[in-house]
DNA sequence: GTGAAAGCGCTAACAG
DNA sequence: CTGTTAGCGCTTTCAC
């Protein structure tokens, strides 16, 4: 659009209009709302448009004269995390489904930062996706007052928010663990940076407590590869049979120190992950994990704003709908999880 | 921008110019070239602004007297392809430190919707990066003609490129598993959807010959780890010692196989594929793998577009620099290669 | 250094 | 169903 020669004058719709004889608004009906035009008036609008080579309506000009930009935008913490990939996917679907753009941006696990775009995003969107954010509820709850917002993976009351499930697929890690006949189990933690990350232990425990199994909980570690030789010290220290770990990362980690040391996953010892990636999948073992619906979440928050738009269209400037919407997340059982080996079960702590 | 309530009403320069007492475009100015503004009067206007809670420019109406967007858009052809993670990093990265807006969109390995998405975006961006566009040349030097695009991966005389390095890096590969002790390579192949792709098959022939070593192409393969299983077939039959797969995709669903058969690698075989993926890493073993800089790409083919879109501010309308960018691709060796074991080399093909 | 005025191209009341 | 008339908020000549 800085256009790549001098003079380009692109046809406008008073070119059309005045090539068909009729007023600029009808040329401009006729594409918009082409039911309230006749049909001979929009044929010859069409006519006009195809003689004068118009190419279309400037979509800026009317983005400017509607106040709407047809254009979402998500932030997202990280987005060189591969685990974002799906929440964008998903998001972009959706949107490009409807006709909308999707701008990407990266708030780079800051909240100064995220604060920033949000601010400079809030007038060339329509709408904005967070993801996982980092921001204060109270700041989140200012924000929506004066923005079309949607949360991912972050519960807000009062703010439309879609979230993986925690609780049922925690539990159903728990319970396949404890069918496996796992009674000590380690929670491998991660640094408690998100608000889905500081939740899940106490899912976790509650879980276990539930089924009768004992879990410790240990760390926190770094939620990467980097993490997995401290964890795994932690996790052979303490003579648990089992060990769920914060993240994907860190559960390949984990599965890389034990290979390294000699130790037989699941032949010897279970690992299985609370977040999934990507790469799960492919590791040898493959690792068990539970596997937030990351493009369902994408695909979801946006709906949740068009919907929303279309409220506002109409006229309709209630509250949005703003009850969380909870998907469920599953658990994906992979090789890395196994039955105790009966001979080797080790001294629990007291 | 359905604004979420009512009426908004937000402060217009107009506002601050009436309160500080001077024209519009002053105040315009003050904002965007406070060069041009005395001292005194800025301060005032910025006092002005304050005083009416200006909050700033209304971008879009900005971008709608300037003409221009501060936005690119970048097409890829699968955003749920993890290779072009990279690339879209990159990109995001290297326009948010320019201030510019980067839109997401998918061509779907279509080139329909690729060409349909690029007419969409022409009008909303300012400059497109078309991510291995599967375009024709010719379609490519229509659209060049009146748009900012840089292809990425896809090298078209007479439009700015950047592509990842092939010629080199496949030569080292080569080199790399010579060093080893191989003779006899197996290419497993994939389709030859796109431009580096079908490139890929004669560097590889190239470089073995030069170095005295044997390569035989085989498949086409599908990219996938599905295609593991037949490509494996493949390579065992045709008694190479070690497999160059066509992406890391189909490299890793190799090691699978293999793994399965109970060959060991990289001590009976070693395998290493053309394309990296994030994933590669960790594998057990872990894959060699030639690695395109996706995320260098990504920076510079947006600075190559912010270079023209400065040109263009400042009346140059001449052609683009148009010669094609290569960014070194790297070789990684990781645990995938091994020296040839001397016994167990199988008899060679004619 | 500052002001006046003319748009940018389209949409959206409001009449008729 | 169609035309008239105002803008949308900012930038940008062109004078002074």
């Amino acid at each position: 659009m800085p256009t790549v020669t001098p003079d380009p004058k692109r046809p406008t719709i008073y070119d059309v209009a005045r090539e068909a004889g009729v007023a600029p608004s009808t040329v401009s009906r006729a594409f918009t709302t082409p039911g309230r035009v006749s049909d001979r008036t929009r044929a010859r609008v069409l006519e006009a448009a195809r003689r004068v080579s118009y190419t279309g309506r400037y979509p800026i000009a009317r983005t400017f004269a509607r106040r709407r930009t047809e254009t979402i935008a998500l932030p997202v913490p990280d987005i060189t995390n591969v685990n974002y990939m799906g929440l964008i996917t998903g998001a972009a679907r959706r949107a490009a489904a409807a006709g909308y753009l999707l701008v990407l941006a990266d708030s780079e696990e800051s909240v100064a930062t995220e604060k920033r775009l949000i601010d400079t995003l809030a007038q060339s969107v329509d709408g904005i996706v967070l993801g996982a954010s980092r921001l204060s509820d109270d700041d989140l709850v200012e924000i929506a007052k004066t923005q079309a917002i949607v949360l991912v993976n972050r519960d807000v009351p009062g703010i439309p928010c879609v979230v993986a499930d925690q609780q049922h697929s925690v539990d159903r890690l728990i319970e396949h663990l404890a069918s496996l006949g796992h009674r000590d189990l380690a929670y491998l933690a991660g640094p408690r940076t998100s608000w889905t990350a500081s939740r899940r232990w106490e899912v976790l425990a509650t879980a276990s407590v539930r089924r009768g199994l004992r879990i410790v909980r240990m760390g926190p570690f770094p939620p990467f590869l980097s993490g997995g030789a401290a964890a795994t010290d932690a996790f052979l220290a303490s003579g648990a049979t089992a060990a769920v770990t914060h993240n994907g990362m860190l559960g390949i980690g984990v599965l890389r120190e034990l290979a390294a040391r000699g130790i037989a996953v699941p032949d010897q010892l279970s690992v299985a992950a609370c977040d999934d990636l990507i790469t799960a999948e492919f590791f040898t073992p493959p690792l068990t994990a539970r596997a937030g619906p990351m493009m369902e979440l994408g695909r979801t928050a946006v709906s949740l704003l068009l919907d929303r738009f279309e409220r506002l269209e109409a006229g309709d400037y209630s509250e949005p709908a703003t009850g969380t919407i909870v998907l469920p997340a599953e658990l994906v059982v992979r090789g890395s999880t196994g039955p105790v080996p009966d001979g080797t079960r080790r001294p629990t702590r007291p």
